[in-house]
DNA sequence: TTTTGAGTTGTTCGA
DNA sequence: GTCGAACAACTCAAA
């Protein structure tokens, strides 16, 4: 009898799953497996959204593996070592798994592999979780794409699989004897327990918001998709995607027969533009794998040397929404209670934060790793160095949004900033973005007056980057290396 | 090799 | 109020 192991990571569920899928047919008998890394708890870039979306995930995952006849064994440790010790205990001699592009999973899939090759095991891994990998698409000249359109361009010239089968039929169950540790609870993980399930998790959830999305809402993605106020204007599969309830070929192929059914040309571009920011997920993706020292600093090392000079008390008031800029404030506010922030606002906030407050993009990109229920390292990293404008394909430095205008443009009614700034509630739309002109705050509102203006602090932003361009950095970059 | 065209999401200024 | 230009040149991708 053959067994084999299939070790989830970032791929939560049980439909088209391809590891999950080559071990349940290469195998007499699956043994399902979940290492729970007690350096997830220690990470200083996970926080308590991430894990209760995990934890969510992993007991649907259970339960769903249980309605298969199969149970999710769980064990506590480093995975290189639960997994050696798991393969003596059932015999298995292939470990399935789908790979993961990051600096840390590549690291420690190595050690995994060497690990498992000394008792004789193999690590076979998969592509799942992208369409295309990190050398799929090569430009004419034989390097990676580091521009968006061209990398897009080709990226739909190829075909995208299909979804797979649904797996099934009868299996060997395992022995009931085999030891299946619980996840920690809520308390243990988050420190506290969860009060309510702060962005809904799971494999059915995920398949319930991209139903609702694809079937309702992805015709009027063009314009819906930024307006904050307008809670199904975007999918809300981002966290899905992260960590995998739901898989990208099963998302492309809803897309595609929606996009199908479309029967006017706004239809169609609603659905293309998603499409867009699919791929913009895999080419955040690619560069993070192509170029991994992203992690660590600018795209174009020479942005390292920008002199922020923001004030931390700057950063507090960002973080908790207090900066006097209501659509700032209601977003970091929405982040901070729900774990999750529109990307148009993402884009307002992150802009503000970088060249109105000038705090390094790298601050505000470890507070939204932590903070988001999504937070992931590739996609986070390229919209915080798109915003600050050292990354690939980047706003140009001199772009600078405008927070009461982005404000003015898309929250004209002001209902997003009303939802989460209570102090505003009476402020009449036409000033509820630029409050101090009005006349009807009053003071005792206990909204602040805004903690920097926007106009010097822009001057000051262009004075910043003008200080770094143009500049021999060769001398200055050997000193801070060393 | 050289040349050419183009580049997510904007804002401000002055006519 | 509306419109076009400037912002600042630079790098990538493709012919």
């Amino acid at each position: 009898m053959k067994t084999d192991v299939h070790w989830f990571r970032r791929d939560l569920r049980i439909s088209d799953n391809t590891a999950l899928h080559a071990a349940w047919y290469g195998s007499d008998r699956l043994v399902p497996f979940f290492c729970w890394d007690d350096a997830i708890l220690k990470a200083p870039d996970v926080g308590p959204a991430r894990v209760a979306f995990l934890l969510r995930s992993l007991e649907s995952l259970a339960r769903n593996l249980e309605s298969l006849g199969h149970r999710l064994i769980v064990r506590h440790g480093r995975p290189e070592e639960e997994l050696v010790r798991l393969c003596r205990e059932t015999g298995a001699k292939e470990v399935h798994t789908n790979r993961d592009y990051e600096p840390y999973a590549r690291e420690r899939d190595l050690r995994v592999h060497t690990a498992l090759e000394v008792e004789g095991v193999l690590l076979k891994s998969h592509r799942d979780s992208v369409i295309r990998e990190e050398r799929d698409l090569l430009s004419k000249t034989g390097g990676v794409y580091t521009v968006f359109t061209p990398y897009s361009r080709a990226w739909r010239a190829l075909p995208v699989p299909a979804p797979l089968p649904r797996i099934g039929g009868p299996r060997t169950a395992l022995p009931a004897d085999w030891v299946s540790l619980p996840l920690p609870s809520d308390t243990e993980a988050l420190g506290h327990p969860l009060r309510q399930e702060l962005f809904p998790a799971g494999e059915r959830s995920a398949r319930q918001a991209l139903d609702t999305f694809v079937e309702h809402r992805v015709f009027d993605y063009e314009t819906a998709r930024n307006h904050p106020a307008d809670d199904t204007g975007t999918s809300r599969l981002s966290a899905h995607l992260r960590f995998g309830t739901v898989n990208i070929r099963t998302v492309l192929e809803r897309l595609s027969s929606a996009r199908a059914k479309a029967t006017t040309p706004a239809q169609v571009k609603g659905a293309d533009v998603w499409l867009s920011e699919l791929v913009w997920r895999e080419f955040y993706i690619q560069i993070l794998a192509n170029h991994p020292h992203v992690a660590r600093g600018a795209f174009r090392p020479e942005y390292d040397a920008l002199q922020w000079s923001g004030k931390d008390a700057w950063f507090d008031a960002w973080v908790a929404g207090q900066t006097g800029y209501p659509i700032v404030d209601a977003a970091m506010r929405c982040l901070a209670k729900t774990g999750w922030m529109h990307n148009r606002l993402r884009m307002i906030v992150a802009m503000f934060l970088t060249k109105d407050l000038l705090v390094s993009w790298q601050r505000g990109e470890r507070h939204f790793m932590r903070a988001l229920v999504d937070g992931d390292l590739a996609a986070n990293n390229g919209g915080w160095q798109w915003s600050a404008g050292c990354g690939t394909d980047a706003a140009p430095y001199f772009r600078i949004f405008n927070p009461v205008s982005q404000g003015e443009k898309f929250d004209p009614e002001g209902t997003f900033v009303r939802r989460w700034v209570p102090e505003l509630r009476d402020v009449p739309a036409d000033r509820i973005h630029a409050p101090w002109e009005s006349p009807l705050l009053p003071s005792r509102s206990g909204y602040p007056p805004p903690i920097v203006d926007h106009d010097v602090q822009r001057r000051r932003c262009l004075d910043m980057f003008q200080a770094v361009k143009g500049k021999p950095k060769a001398a200055e970059k050997e000193e801070e290396t060393e």
